[in-house]
DNA sequence: TTGAAAAAGTGATATTTGTCACACCGTCTT
DNA sequence: AAGACGGTGTGACAAATATCACTTTTTCAA
């Protein structure tokens, strides 16, 4: 147990600080989940309750269109927060689906508690701020592959980027995460 | 100038609420700029001292690869704030550029002033990350249309999503903005 | 008013990527 | 050991999109 509140705590100071009081305080609002290798989160149509931080595993974020077919918009794994934004913030139903790859280990927080950890320890509302920020950042950057690389330039960006991730998802995920066939990624290689 | 503050308080007042005395001393950290049609207000390789605030006007962020070909990241209108992120919030050199399409006035805002504002006034920090979240949101929504949707799906979206700025800006910026050529997008009109 | 520049349309062709069908391989279960 | 299944590779072909060259239209400033 100690070393989940490890985990968290470590991860919350590489950007601020926090007294033992302000933590223990902190992690009460959170709860843990333990999910399967292939279980699902929460899937479309479905409340999203929590706001999810992976202590160790890899789940992913997804949607179907209507023609069934799969699309991968990201990956959380280690130090990851990761859910269905609009669903979680709006208290609406999923247009998403979120799934573990492996077996997962997750702090899980509502949106009443974060708003509550946000109202009470103005340093969590800049934590969150910066993660967020960083989160924006981030997807401006695989916009920019999207409108700049071909399907081959975003695999080996990939390769580079995140070697970690690649070595633990099945190439067809990574396909669609990229956006192209598994046929295409197949040949790229 | 007081429809300039105006325009300011009623943008930040739509998520969060200000007394007179607050909202004051908030404007001061502000400078106004005002910018002329095709002028640069920041481009590649130089520092990034502001995040923007636009009052009037459009702007638009751009980055130019090797082979000297521009791709539009993002768009910004009457009320939207917009920078390079990565330059701005590390204090470091753009790798974008910031240009404007039409004559722009905006309120500018340097990164020590944007920290005092949120460190001073929580609810500005609240308002940052509400904002920031919507940014957030708004970047996966663009990824997923990447993924699931053709040139013309994309088009069709913006012209339902966004008919205001379509009219604004020539096709070729908007190709470019979509991902596909302008001769692409001149033949799924 | 007119001429230059910017924006937009179009035909021909090349390139990239998707789709479908099938083969191959390893793992797991019974 | 046999069969089922997931993951992967690949050939043939179709569809989407890019590229290049050129024309037409619109805009705007001298």
């Amino acid at each position: 147990m100690n070393d989940i509140k490890d985990k968290l705590r470590t991860h919350i100071e590489k950007m601020i600080s926090l007294s033992d009081d302000e933590f223990s305080w902190i992690y009460e609002h959170f709860t843990f989940q333990e999910f399967k290798k292939n279980e699902l989160i929460f899937e479309e149509g479905q409340p999203v309750k929590h706001v999810y931080f992976v202590l160790s595993g890899l789940v992913v974020l997804s949607y179907t269109d209507r023609d069934a077919k799969q699309h991968l918009i990201s990956f959380a794994m280690e130090d990851w927060w990761e859910t269905d934004f609009v669903a979680f913030y709006s208290k609406s139903r999923s247009t998403f689906a979120l799934k573990c790859i492996e077996n997962t280990k997750m702090l899980c927080l509502t949106l009443d508690h974060f708003e509550k950890l946000c109202a009470t320890i103005q340093k969590m509302e800049h934590f969150f701020l910066k993660k967020s920020i960083a989160g924006h950042i981030g997807s401006q950057q695989r916009i920019l592959s999207f409108l700049t690389s071909s399907a081959k330039q975003r695999y080996e960006h990939m390769i580079t980027n995140h070697p970690a991730l690649v070595q633990r998802i099945p190439k067809s995920m990574l396909a669609s995460y990229l956006g192209v066939s598994r046929e295409t990624l197949s040949r790229i290689l």
